[in-house]
DNA sequence: GTACAAGTTGAAGTCAACTTCAAGTCAAGG
DNA sequence: CCTTGACTTGAAGTTGACTTCAACTTGTAC
């Protein structure tokens, strides 16, 4: 495939393809006198990828956890470490669902006394001072 | 509490807080002084902010989500509809997770063959697109 | 075989979300 | 009184993830 044609399959414009492969995320697979080939597996790389961003992973992280060749990592331990992230994250992203669902559908004139409110600020809460360890 | 203190609980930096400020998404409750005092409320809506970001929200949408004394916006629709978003990106980020633990669990040479890795390639492309989407 | 749409490059520009800096203010301790 | 250290400001700098640009090359259609 040419690089239009990842694009048109993925939506991912071209100047991101390049940029991507000038990172290492992903690979062309040789040149058609001066222009890029893409194997078909590229795009399932490139679906890996954008699920990584919305886990919150940076480019660096998404490159560290699949090879070029979009294979995962042999370091175990690291991918297992990210799931058990994401899990954590998706504890919080469901209380987070649930207050705002709760918060659109009651009617209540302050959400401070509401219990289920209450509950989404709990788990922010708890959540939050495990994000800014991560990041130090 | 003064900005030290928030920035103690919080681990947001003090910087932070004051760009926070500047943004709308928090407000101090006047001044001793020169010094921003802060209502213990804001404890609460740091913990809101860094779960929104953690869903991908931008500073500007969750300001848009919650009134900057934290209580949750009146536009019902849109609350849900974010909620609706988070559920999407829940679903997504189960199948990263699930696919991370079984490729640091399984020992094939290759996840090529893997129905289990491929499902995980599967709901990271059929996300793919809805994303781009919502980026338009 | 020539026109041109679509590819190529490296460098520079943009945007969000912060951080850092320089210069100044103030409250409290010695 | 005067130093010290935590706060203040606006402006400029940084980082990650791209996008845009200018100048150039090429494959394909006519």
């Amino acid at each position: 495939m040419d690089i239009a044609e990842v694009a048109k399959h993925t939506g991912v414009p071209a100047s991101t393809l390049r940029y991507y492969e000038k990172k290492g995320l992903i690979a062309s697979v040789g040149r058609q006198g001066i222009r890029r080939r893409f194997a078909p597996g590229v795009l399932d790389q490139l679906a890996l990828i954008s699920l990584g961003q919305a886990a919150g992973l940076s480019l660096d992280e998404i490159r560290s956890m699949f090879l070029p060749n979009g294979q995962p990592s042999i370091d175990r331990q690291m991918l297992a470490a990210k799931a058990d992230e994401i899990d954590s994250l998706i504890k919080r992203l469901r209380a987070m669902s649930r207050g705002l669902r709760h918060a659109a559908a009651c009617p209540a004139p302050s959400h401070a006394e509401c219990p289920s409110f209450q509950k989404l600020l709990k788990a922010a809460a708890s959540g939050a001072i495990e994000k800014r360890w991560r990041n130090t």
